[in-house]
DNA sequence: CGCTCCCTTGACGACTTTCAATGATCGTGG
DNA sequence: CCACGATCATTGAAAGTCGTCAAGGGAGCG
């Protein structure tokens, strides 16, 4: 049991190698997305020869956009420097979404993308950008993206830490089974720090709250490796969680 | 003094007749668009008779989306329903702003959208939306607003009270600007327990810090009319009030 | 005038950060 | 193979922030 990762499954991703030549597979973009253009998109993704290492960068904050990622087997971050100098988390990225969403005026990226483990990246070229299918696709990615990022803010706004991390495990659960994986379990690529990072909250919160959790059999985790033998009790939490309205 | 509001203002909108007519400006739109598309954007646009008044719905979540629309003049708050039958201010919208950019799968409103003051909004069609030169716009617009709303979920994860409200002042002072409005004084057209559902607190947090802002000489108020005599160190507070990397 | 909604203030308790210290794990180089 | 350092995880105690409950004041409106 507990062999399966967020963001590395043999269930769902062929064999890196495979990746590596980057045929794009439908499974590799978001169900929601129609069929109709996703032959465009396909044909504007450039393969790649060589996984991105953990810890190696796949763009920088504040470099200029050249083509916009999507992301095959593994997991990325996504970083941003502080005005005072800090390093925030701003977000993570797994297996079937497109980076740079934010970035389509084609200027500069404002997060540093770093690998969290070994990645197989696909490449986008600006110039299919332009065009009117990719485009099609691209205001239904966005606009889902932003539908999220809506709900999130309000979660992270409201919630004490023990609602956070219901709620980010839940929507990693969730994300799991989109992708056709087990619901309750799976292998964390980041650290604790940047989970708290991500939540806006302290690292020492999060392995507090995360035992409590542990010690009330909401979750079970050695390591990095979880299980969430009740996943209706997340949920209650998560829902629960808020304070201040 | 004191006498301009965020959200209407004679600088910037001609009167609500003209306005109703609706003659799609360019300062109708945030600056960043291009021209090129702009006309093709303006004859998507369909006028209004009458004003939507203060407390009346332009569109409510659930209900299916028949067109996106822009404010004219006025103010909107978008309000969700939560799981518990609570309800949550999920954001603002003041002059120059798409309505429905997360909600372009043409599905159901996500949220419910209140005028918070008599408001003059314009129709875009769905079948305008479709055009591939909206569609330019909107991946702009929409990705703009992304990138935002990632800052604004970091801001709000992280920070106090004290440094939720700063931001918040700032990005309405920052707002007017853009529009060439002044960027130290406004009349808010929202209550203070919208600003405080929206910020994820009390109300009553929201009024003690805005006294306690008060106090300091950071800002000045009587009632809904702020004047703000120190930007920077409203600027200071907005980047030091973060608590929690 | 009385009602409702909004703003304000106080006291208390719960939750989080902060500071400090220790243990665990892992990759590297001797 | 083991020692070492670095990063990550864990736990305790003290202080600060904020939510919660309660109460009262003020403005607008029928």
């Amino acid at each position: 049991m507990l062999q399966s990762t967020v963001s590395a499954n043999t269930a769902v991703a062929t064999s890196p190698t495979q990746c590596g030549t980057c045929t794009f597979k439908l499974r590799c973009l978001p169900a929601l997305l129609g069929g109709e253009d996703l032959g465009t998109f396909e044909r504007a993704v450039s393969r790649q020869r060589r996984p991105l290492h953990a810890g190696e960068v796949l763009a920088r904050q504040g470099d200029t956009v050249q083509a916009l990622y999507t992301l095959r087997v593994g997991a990325l971050k996504a970083v941003i420097q502080t005005p005072d100098g800090n390093e925030r988390v701003a977000g993570f990225r797994f297996p079937g979404t497109v980076i740079g969403l934010a970035e389509p005026e084609l200027s500069y990226w404002a997060r540093t993308f770093i690998a969290l483990e070994d990645s197989w990246i696909c490449r986008i070229p600006l110039t299919s950008v332009a065009s009117d299918g990719v485009r099609r696709q691209l205001v239904s990615l966005i606009s889902q993206r932003l539908r999220r990022e809506y709900d999130w803010r309000l979660t992270l706004a409201s919630m004490t830490v023990v609602g956070r991390l219901a709620s980010f495990f839940l929507a990693l659960s969730e994300y799991q089974q989109e992708r056709g994986l087990a619901a309750d379990h799976f292998t964390l690529p980041m650290t604790y720090s940047d989970i708290a990072s991500y939540l806006g909250v302290r690292h020492e919160s999060v392995c507090r709250n995360l035992t409590e959790l542990s010690r009330r059999r909401v979750i079970e985790h050695q390591g990095r490796r979880f299980v969430i033998p009740n996943l209706d009790a997340l949920r209650r939490i998560s829902e629960q969680g808020a304070v201040g309205r």
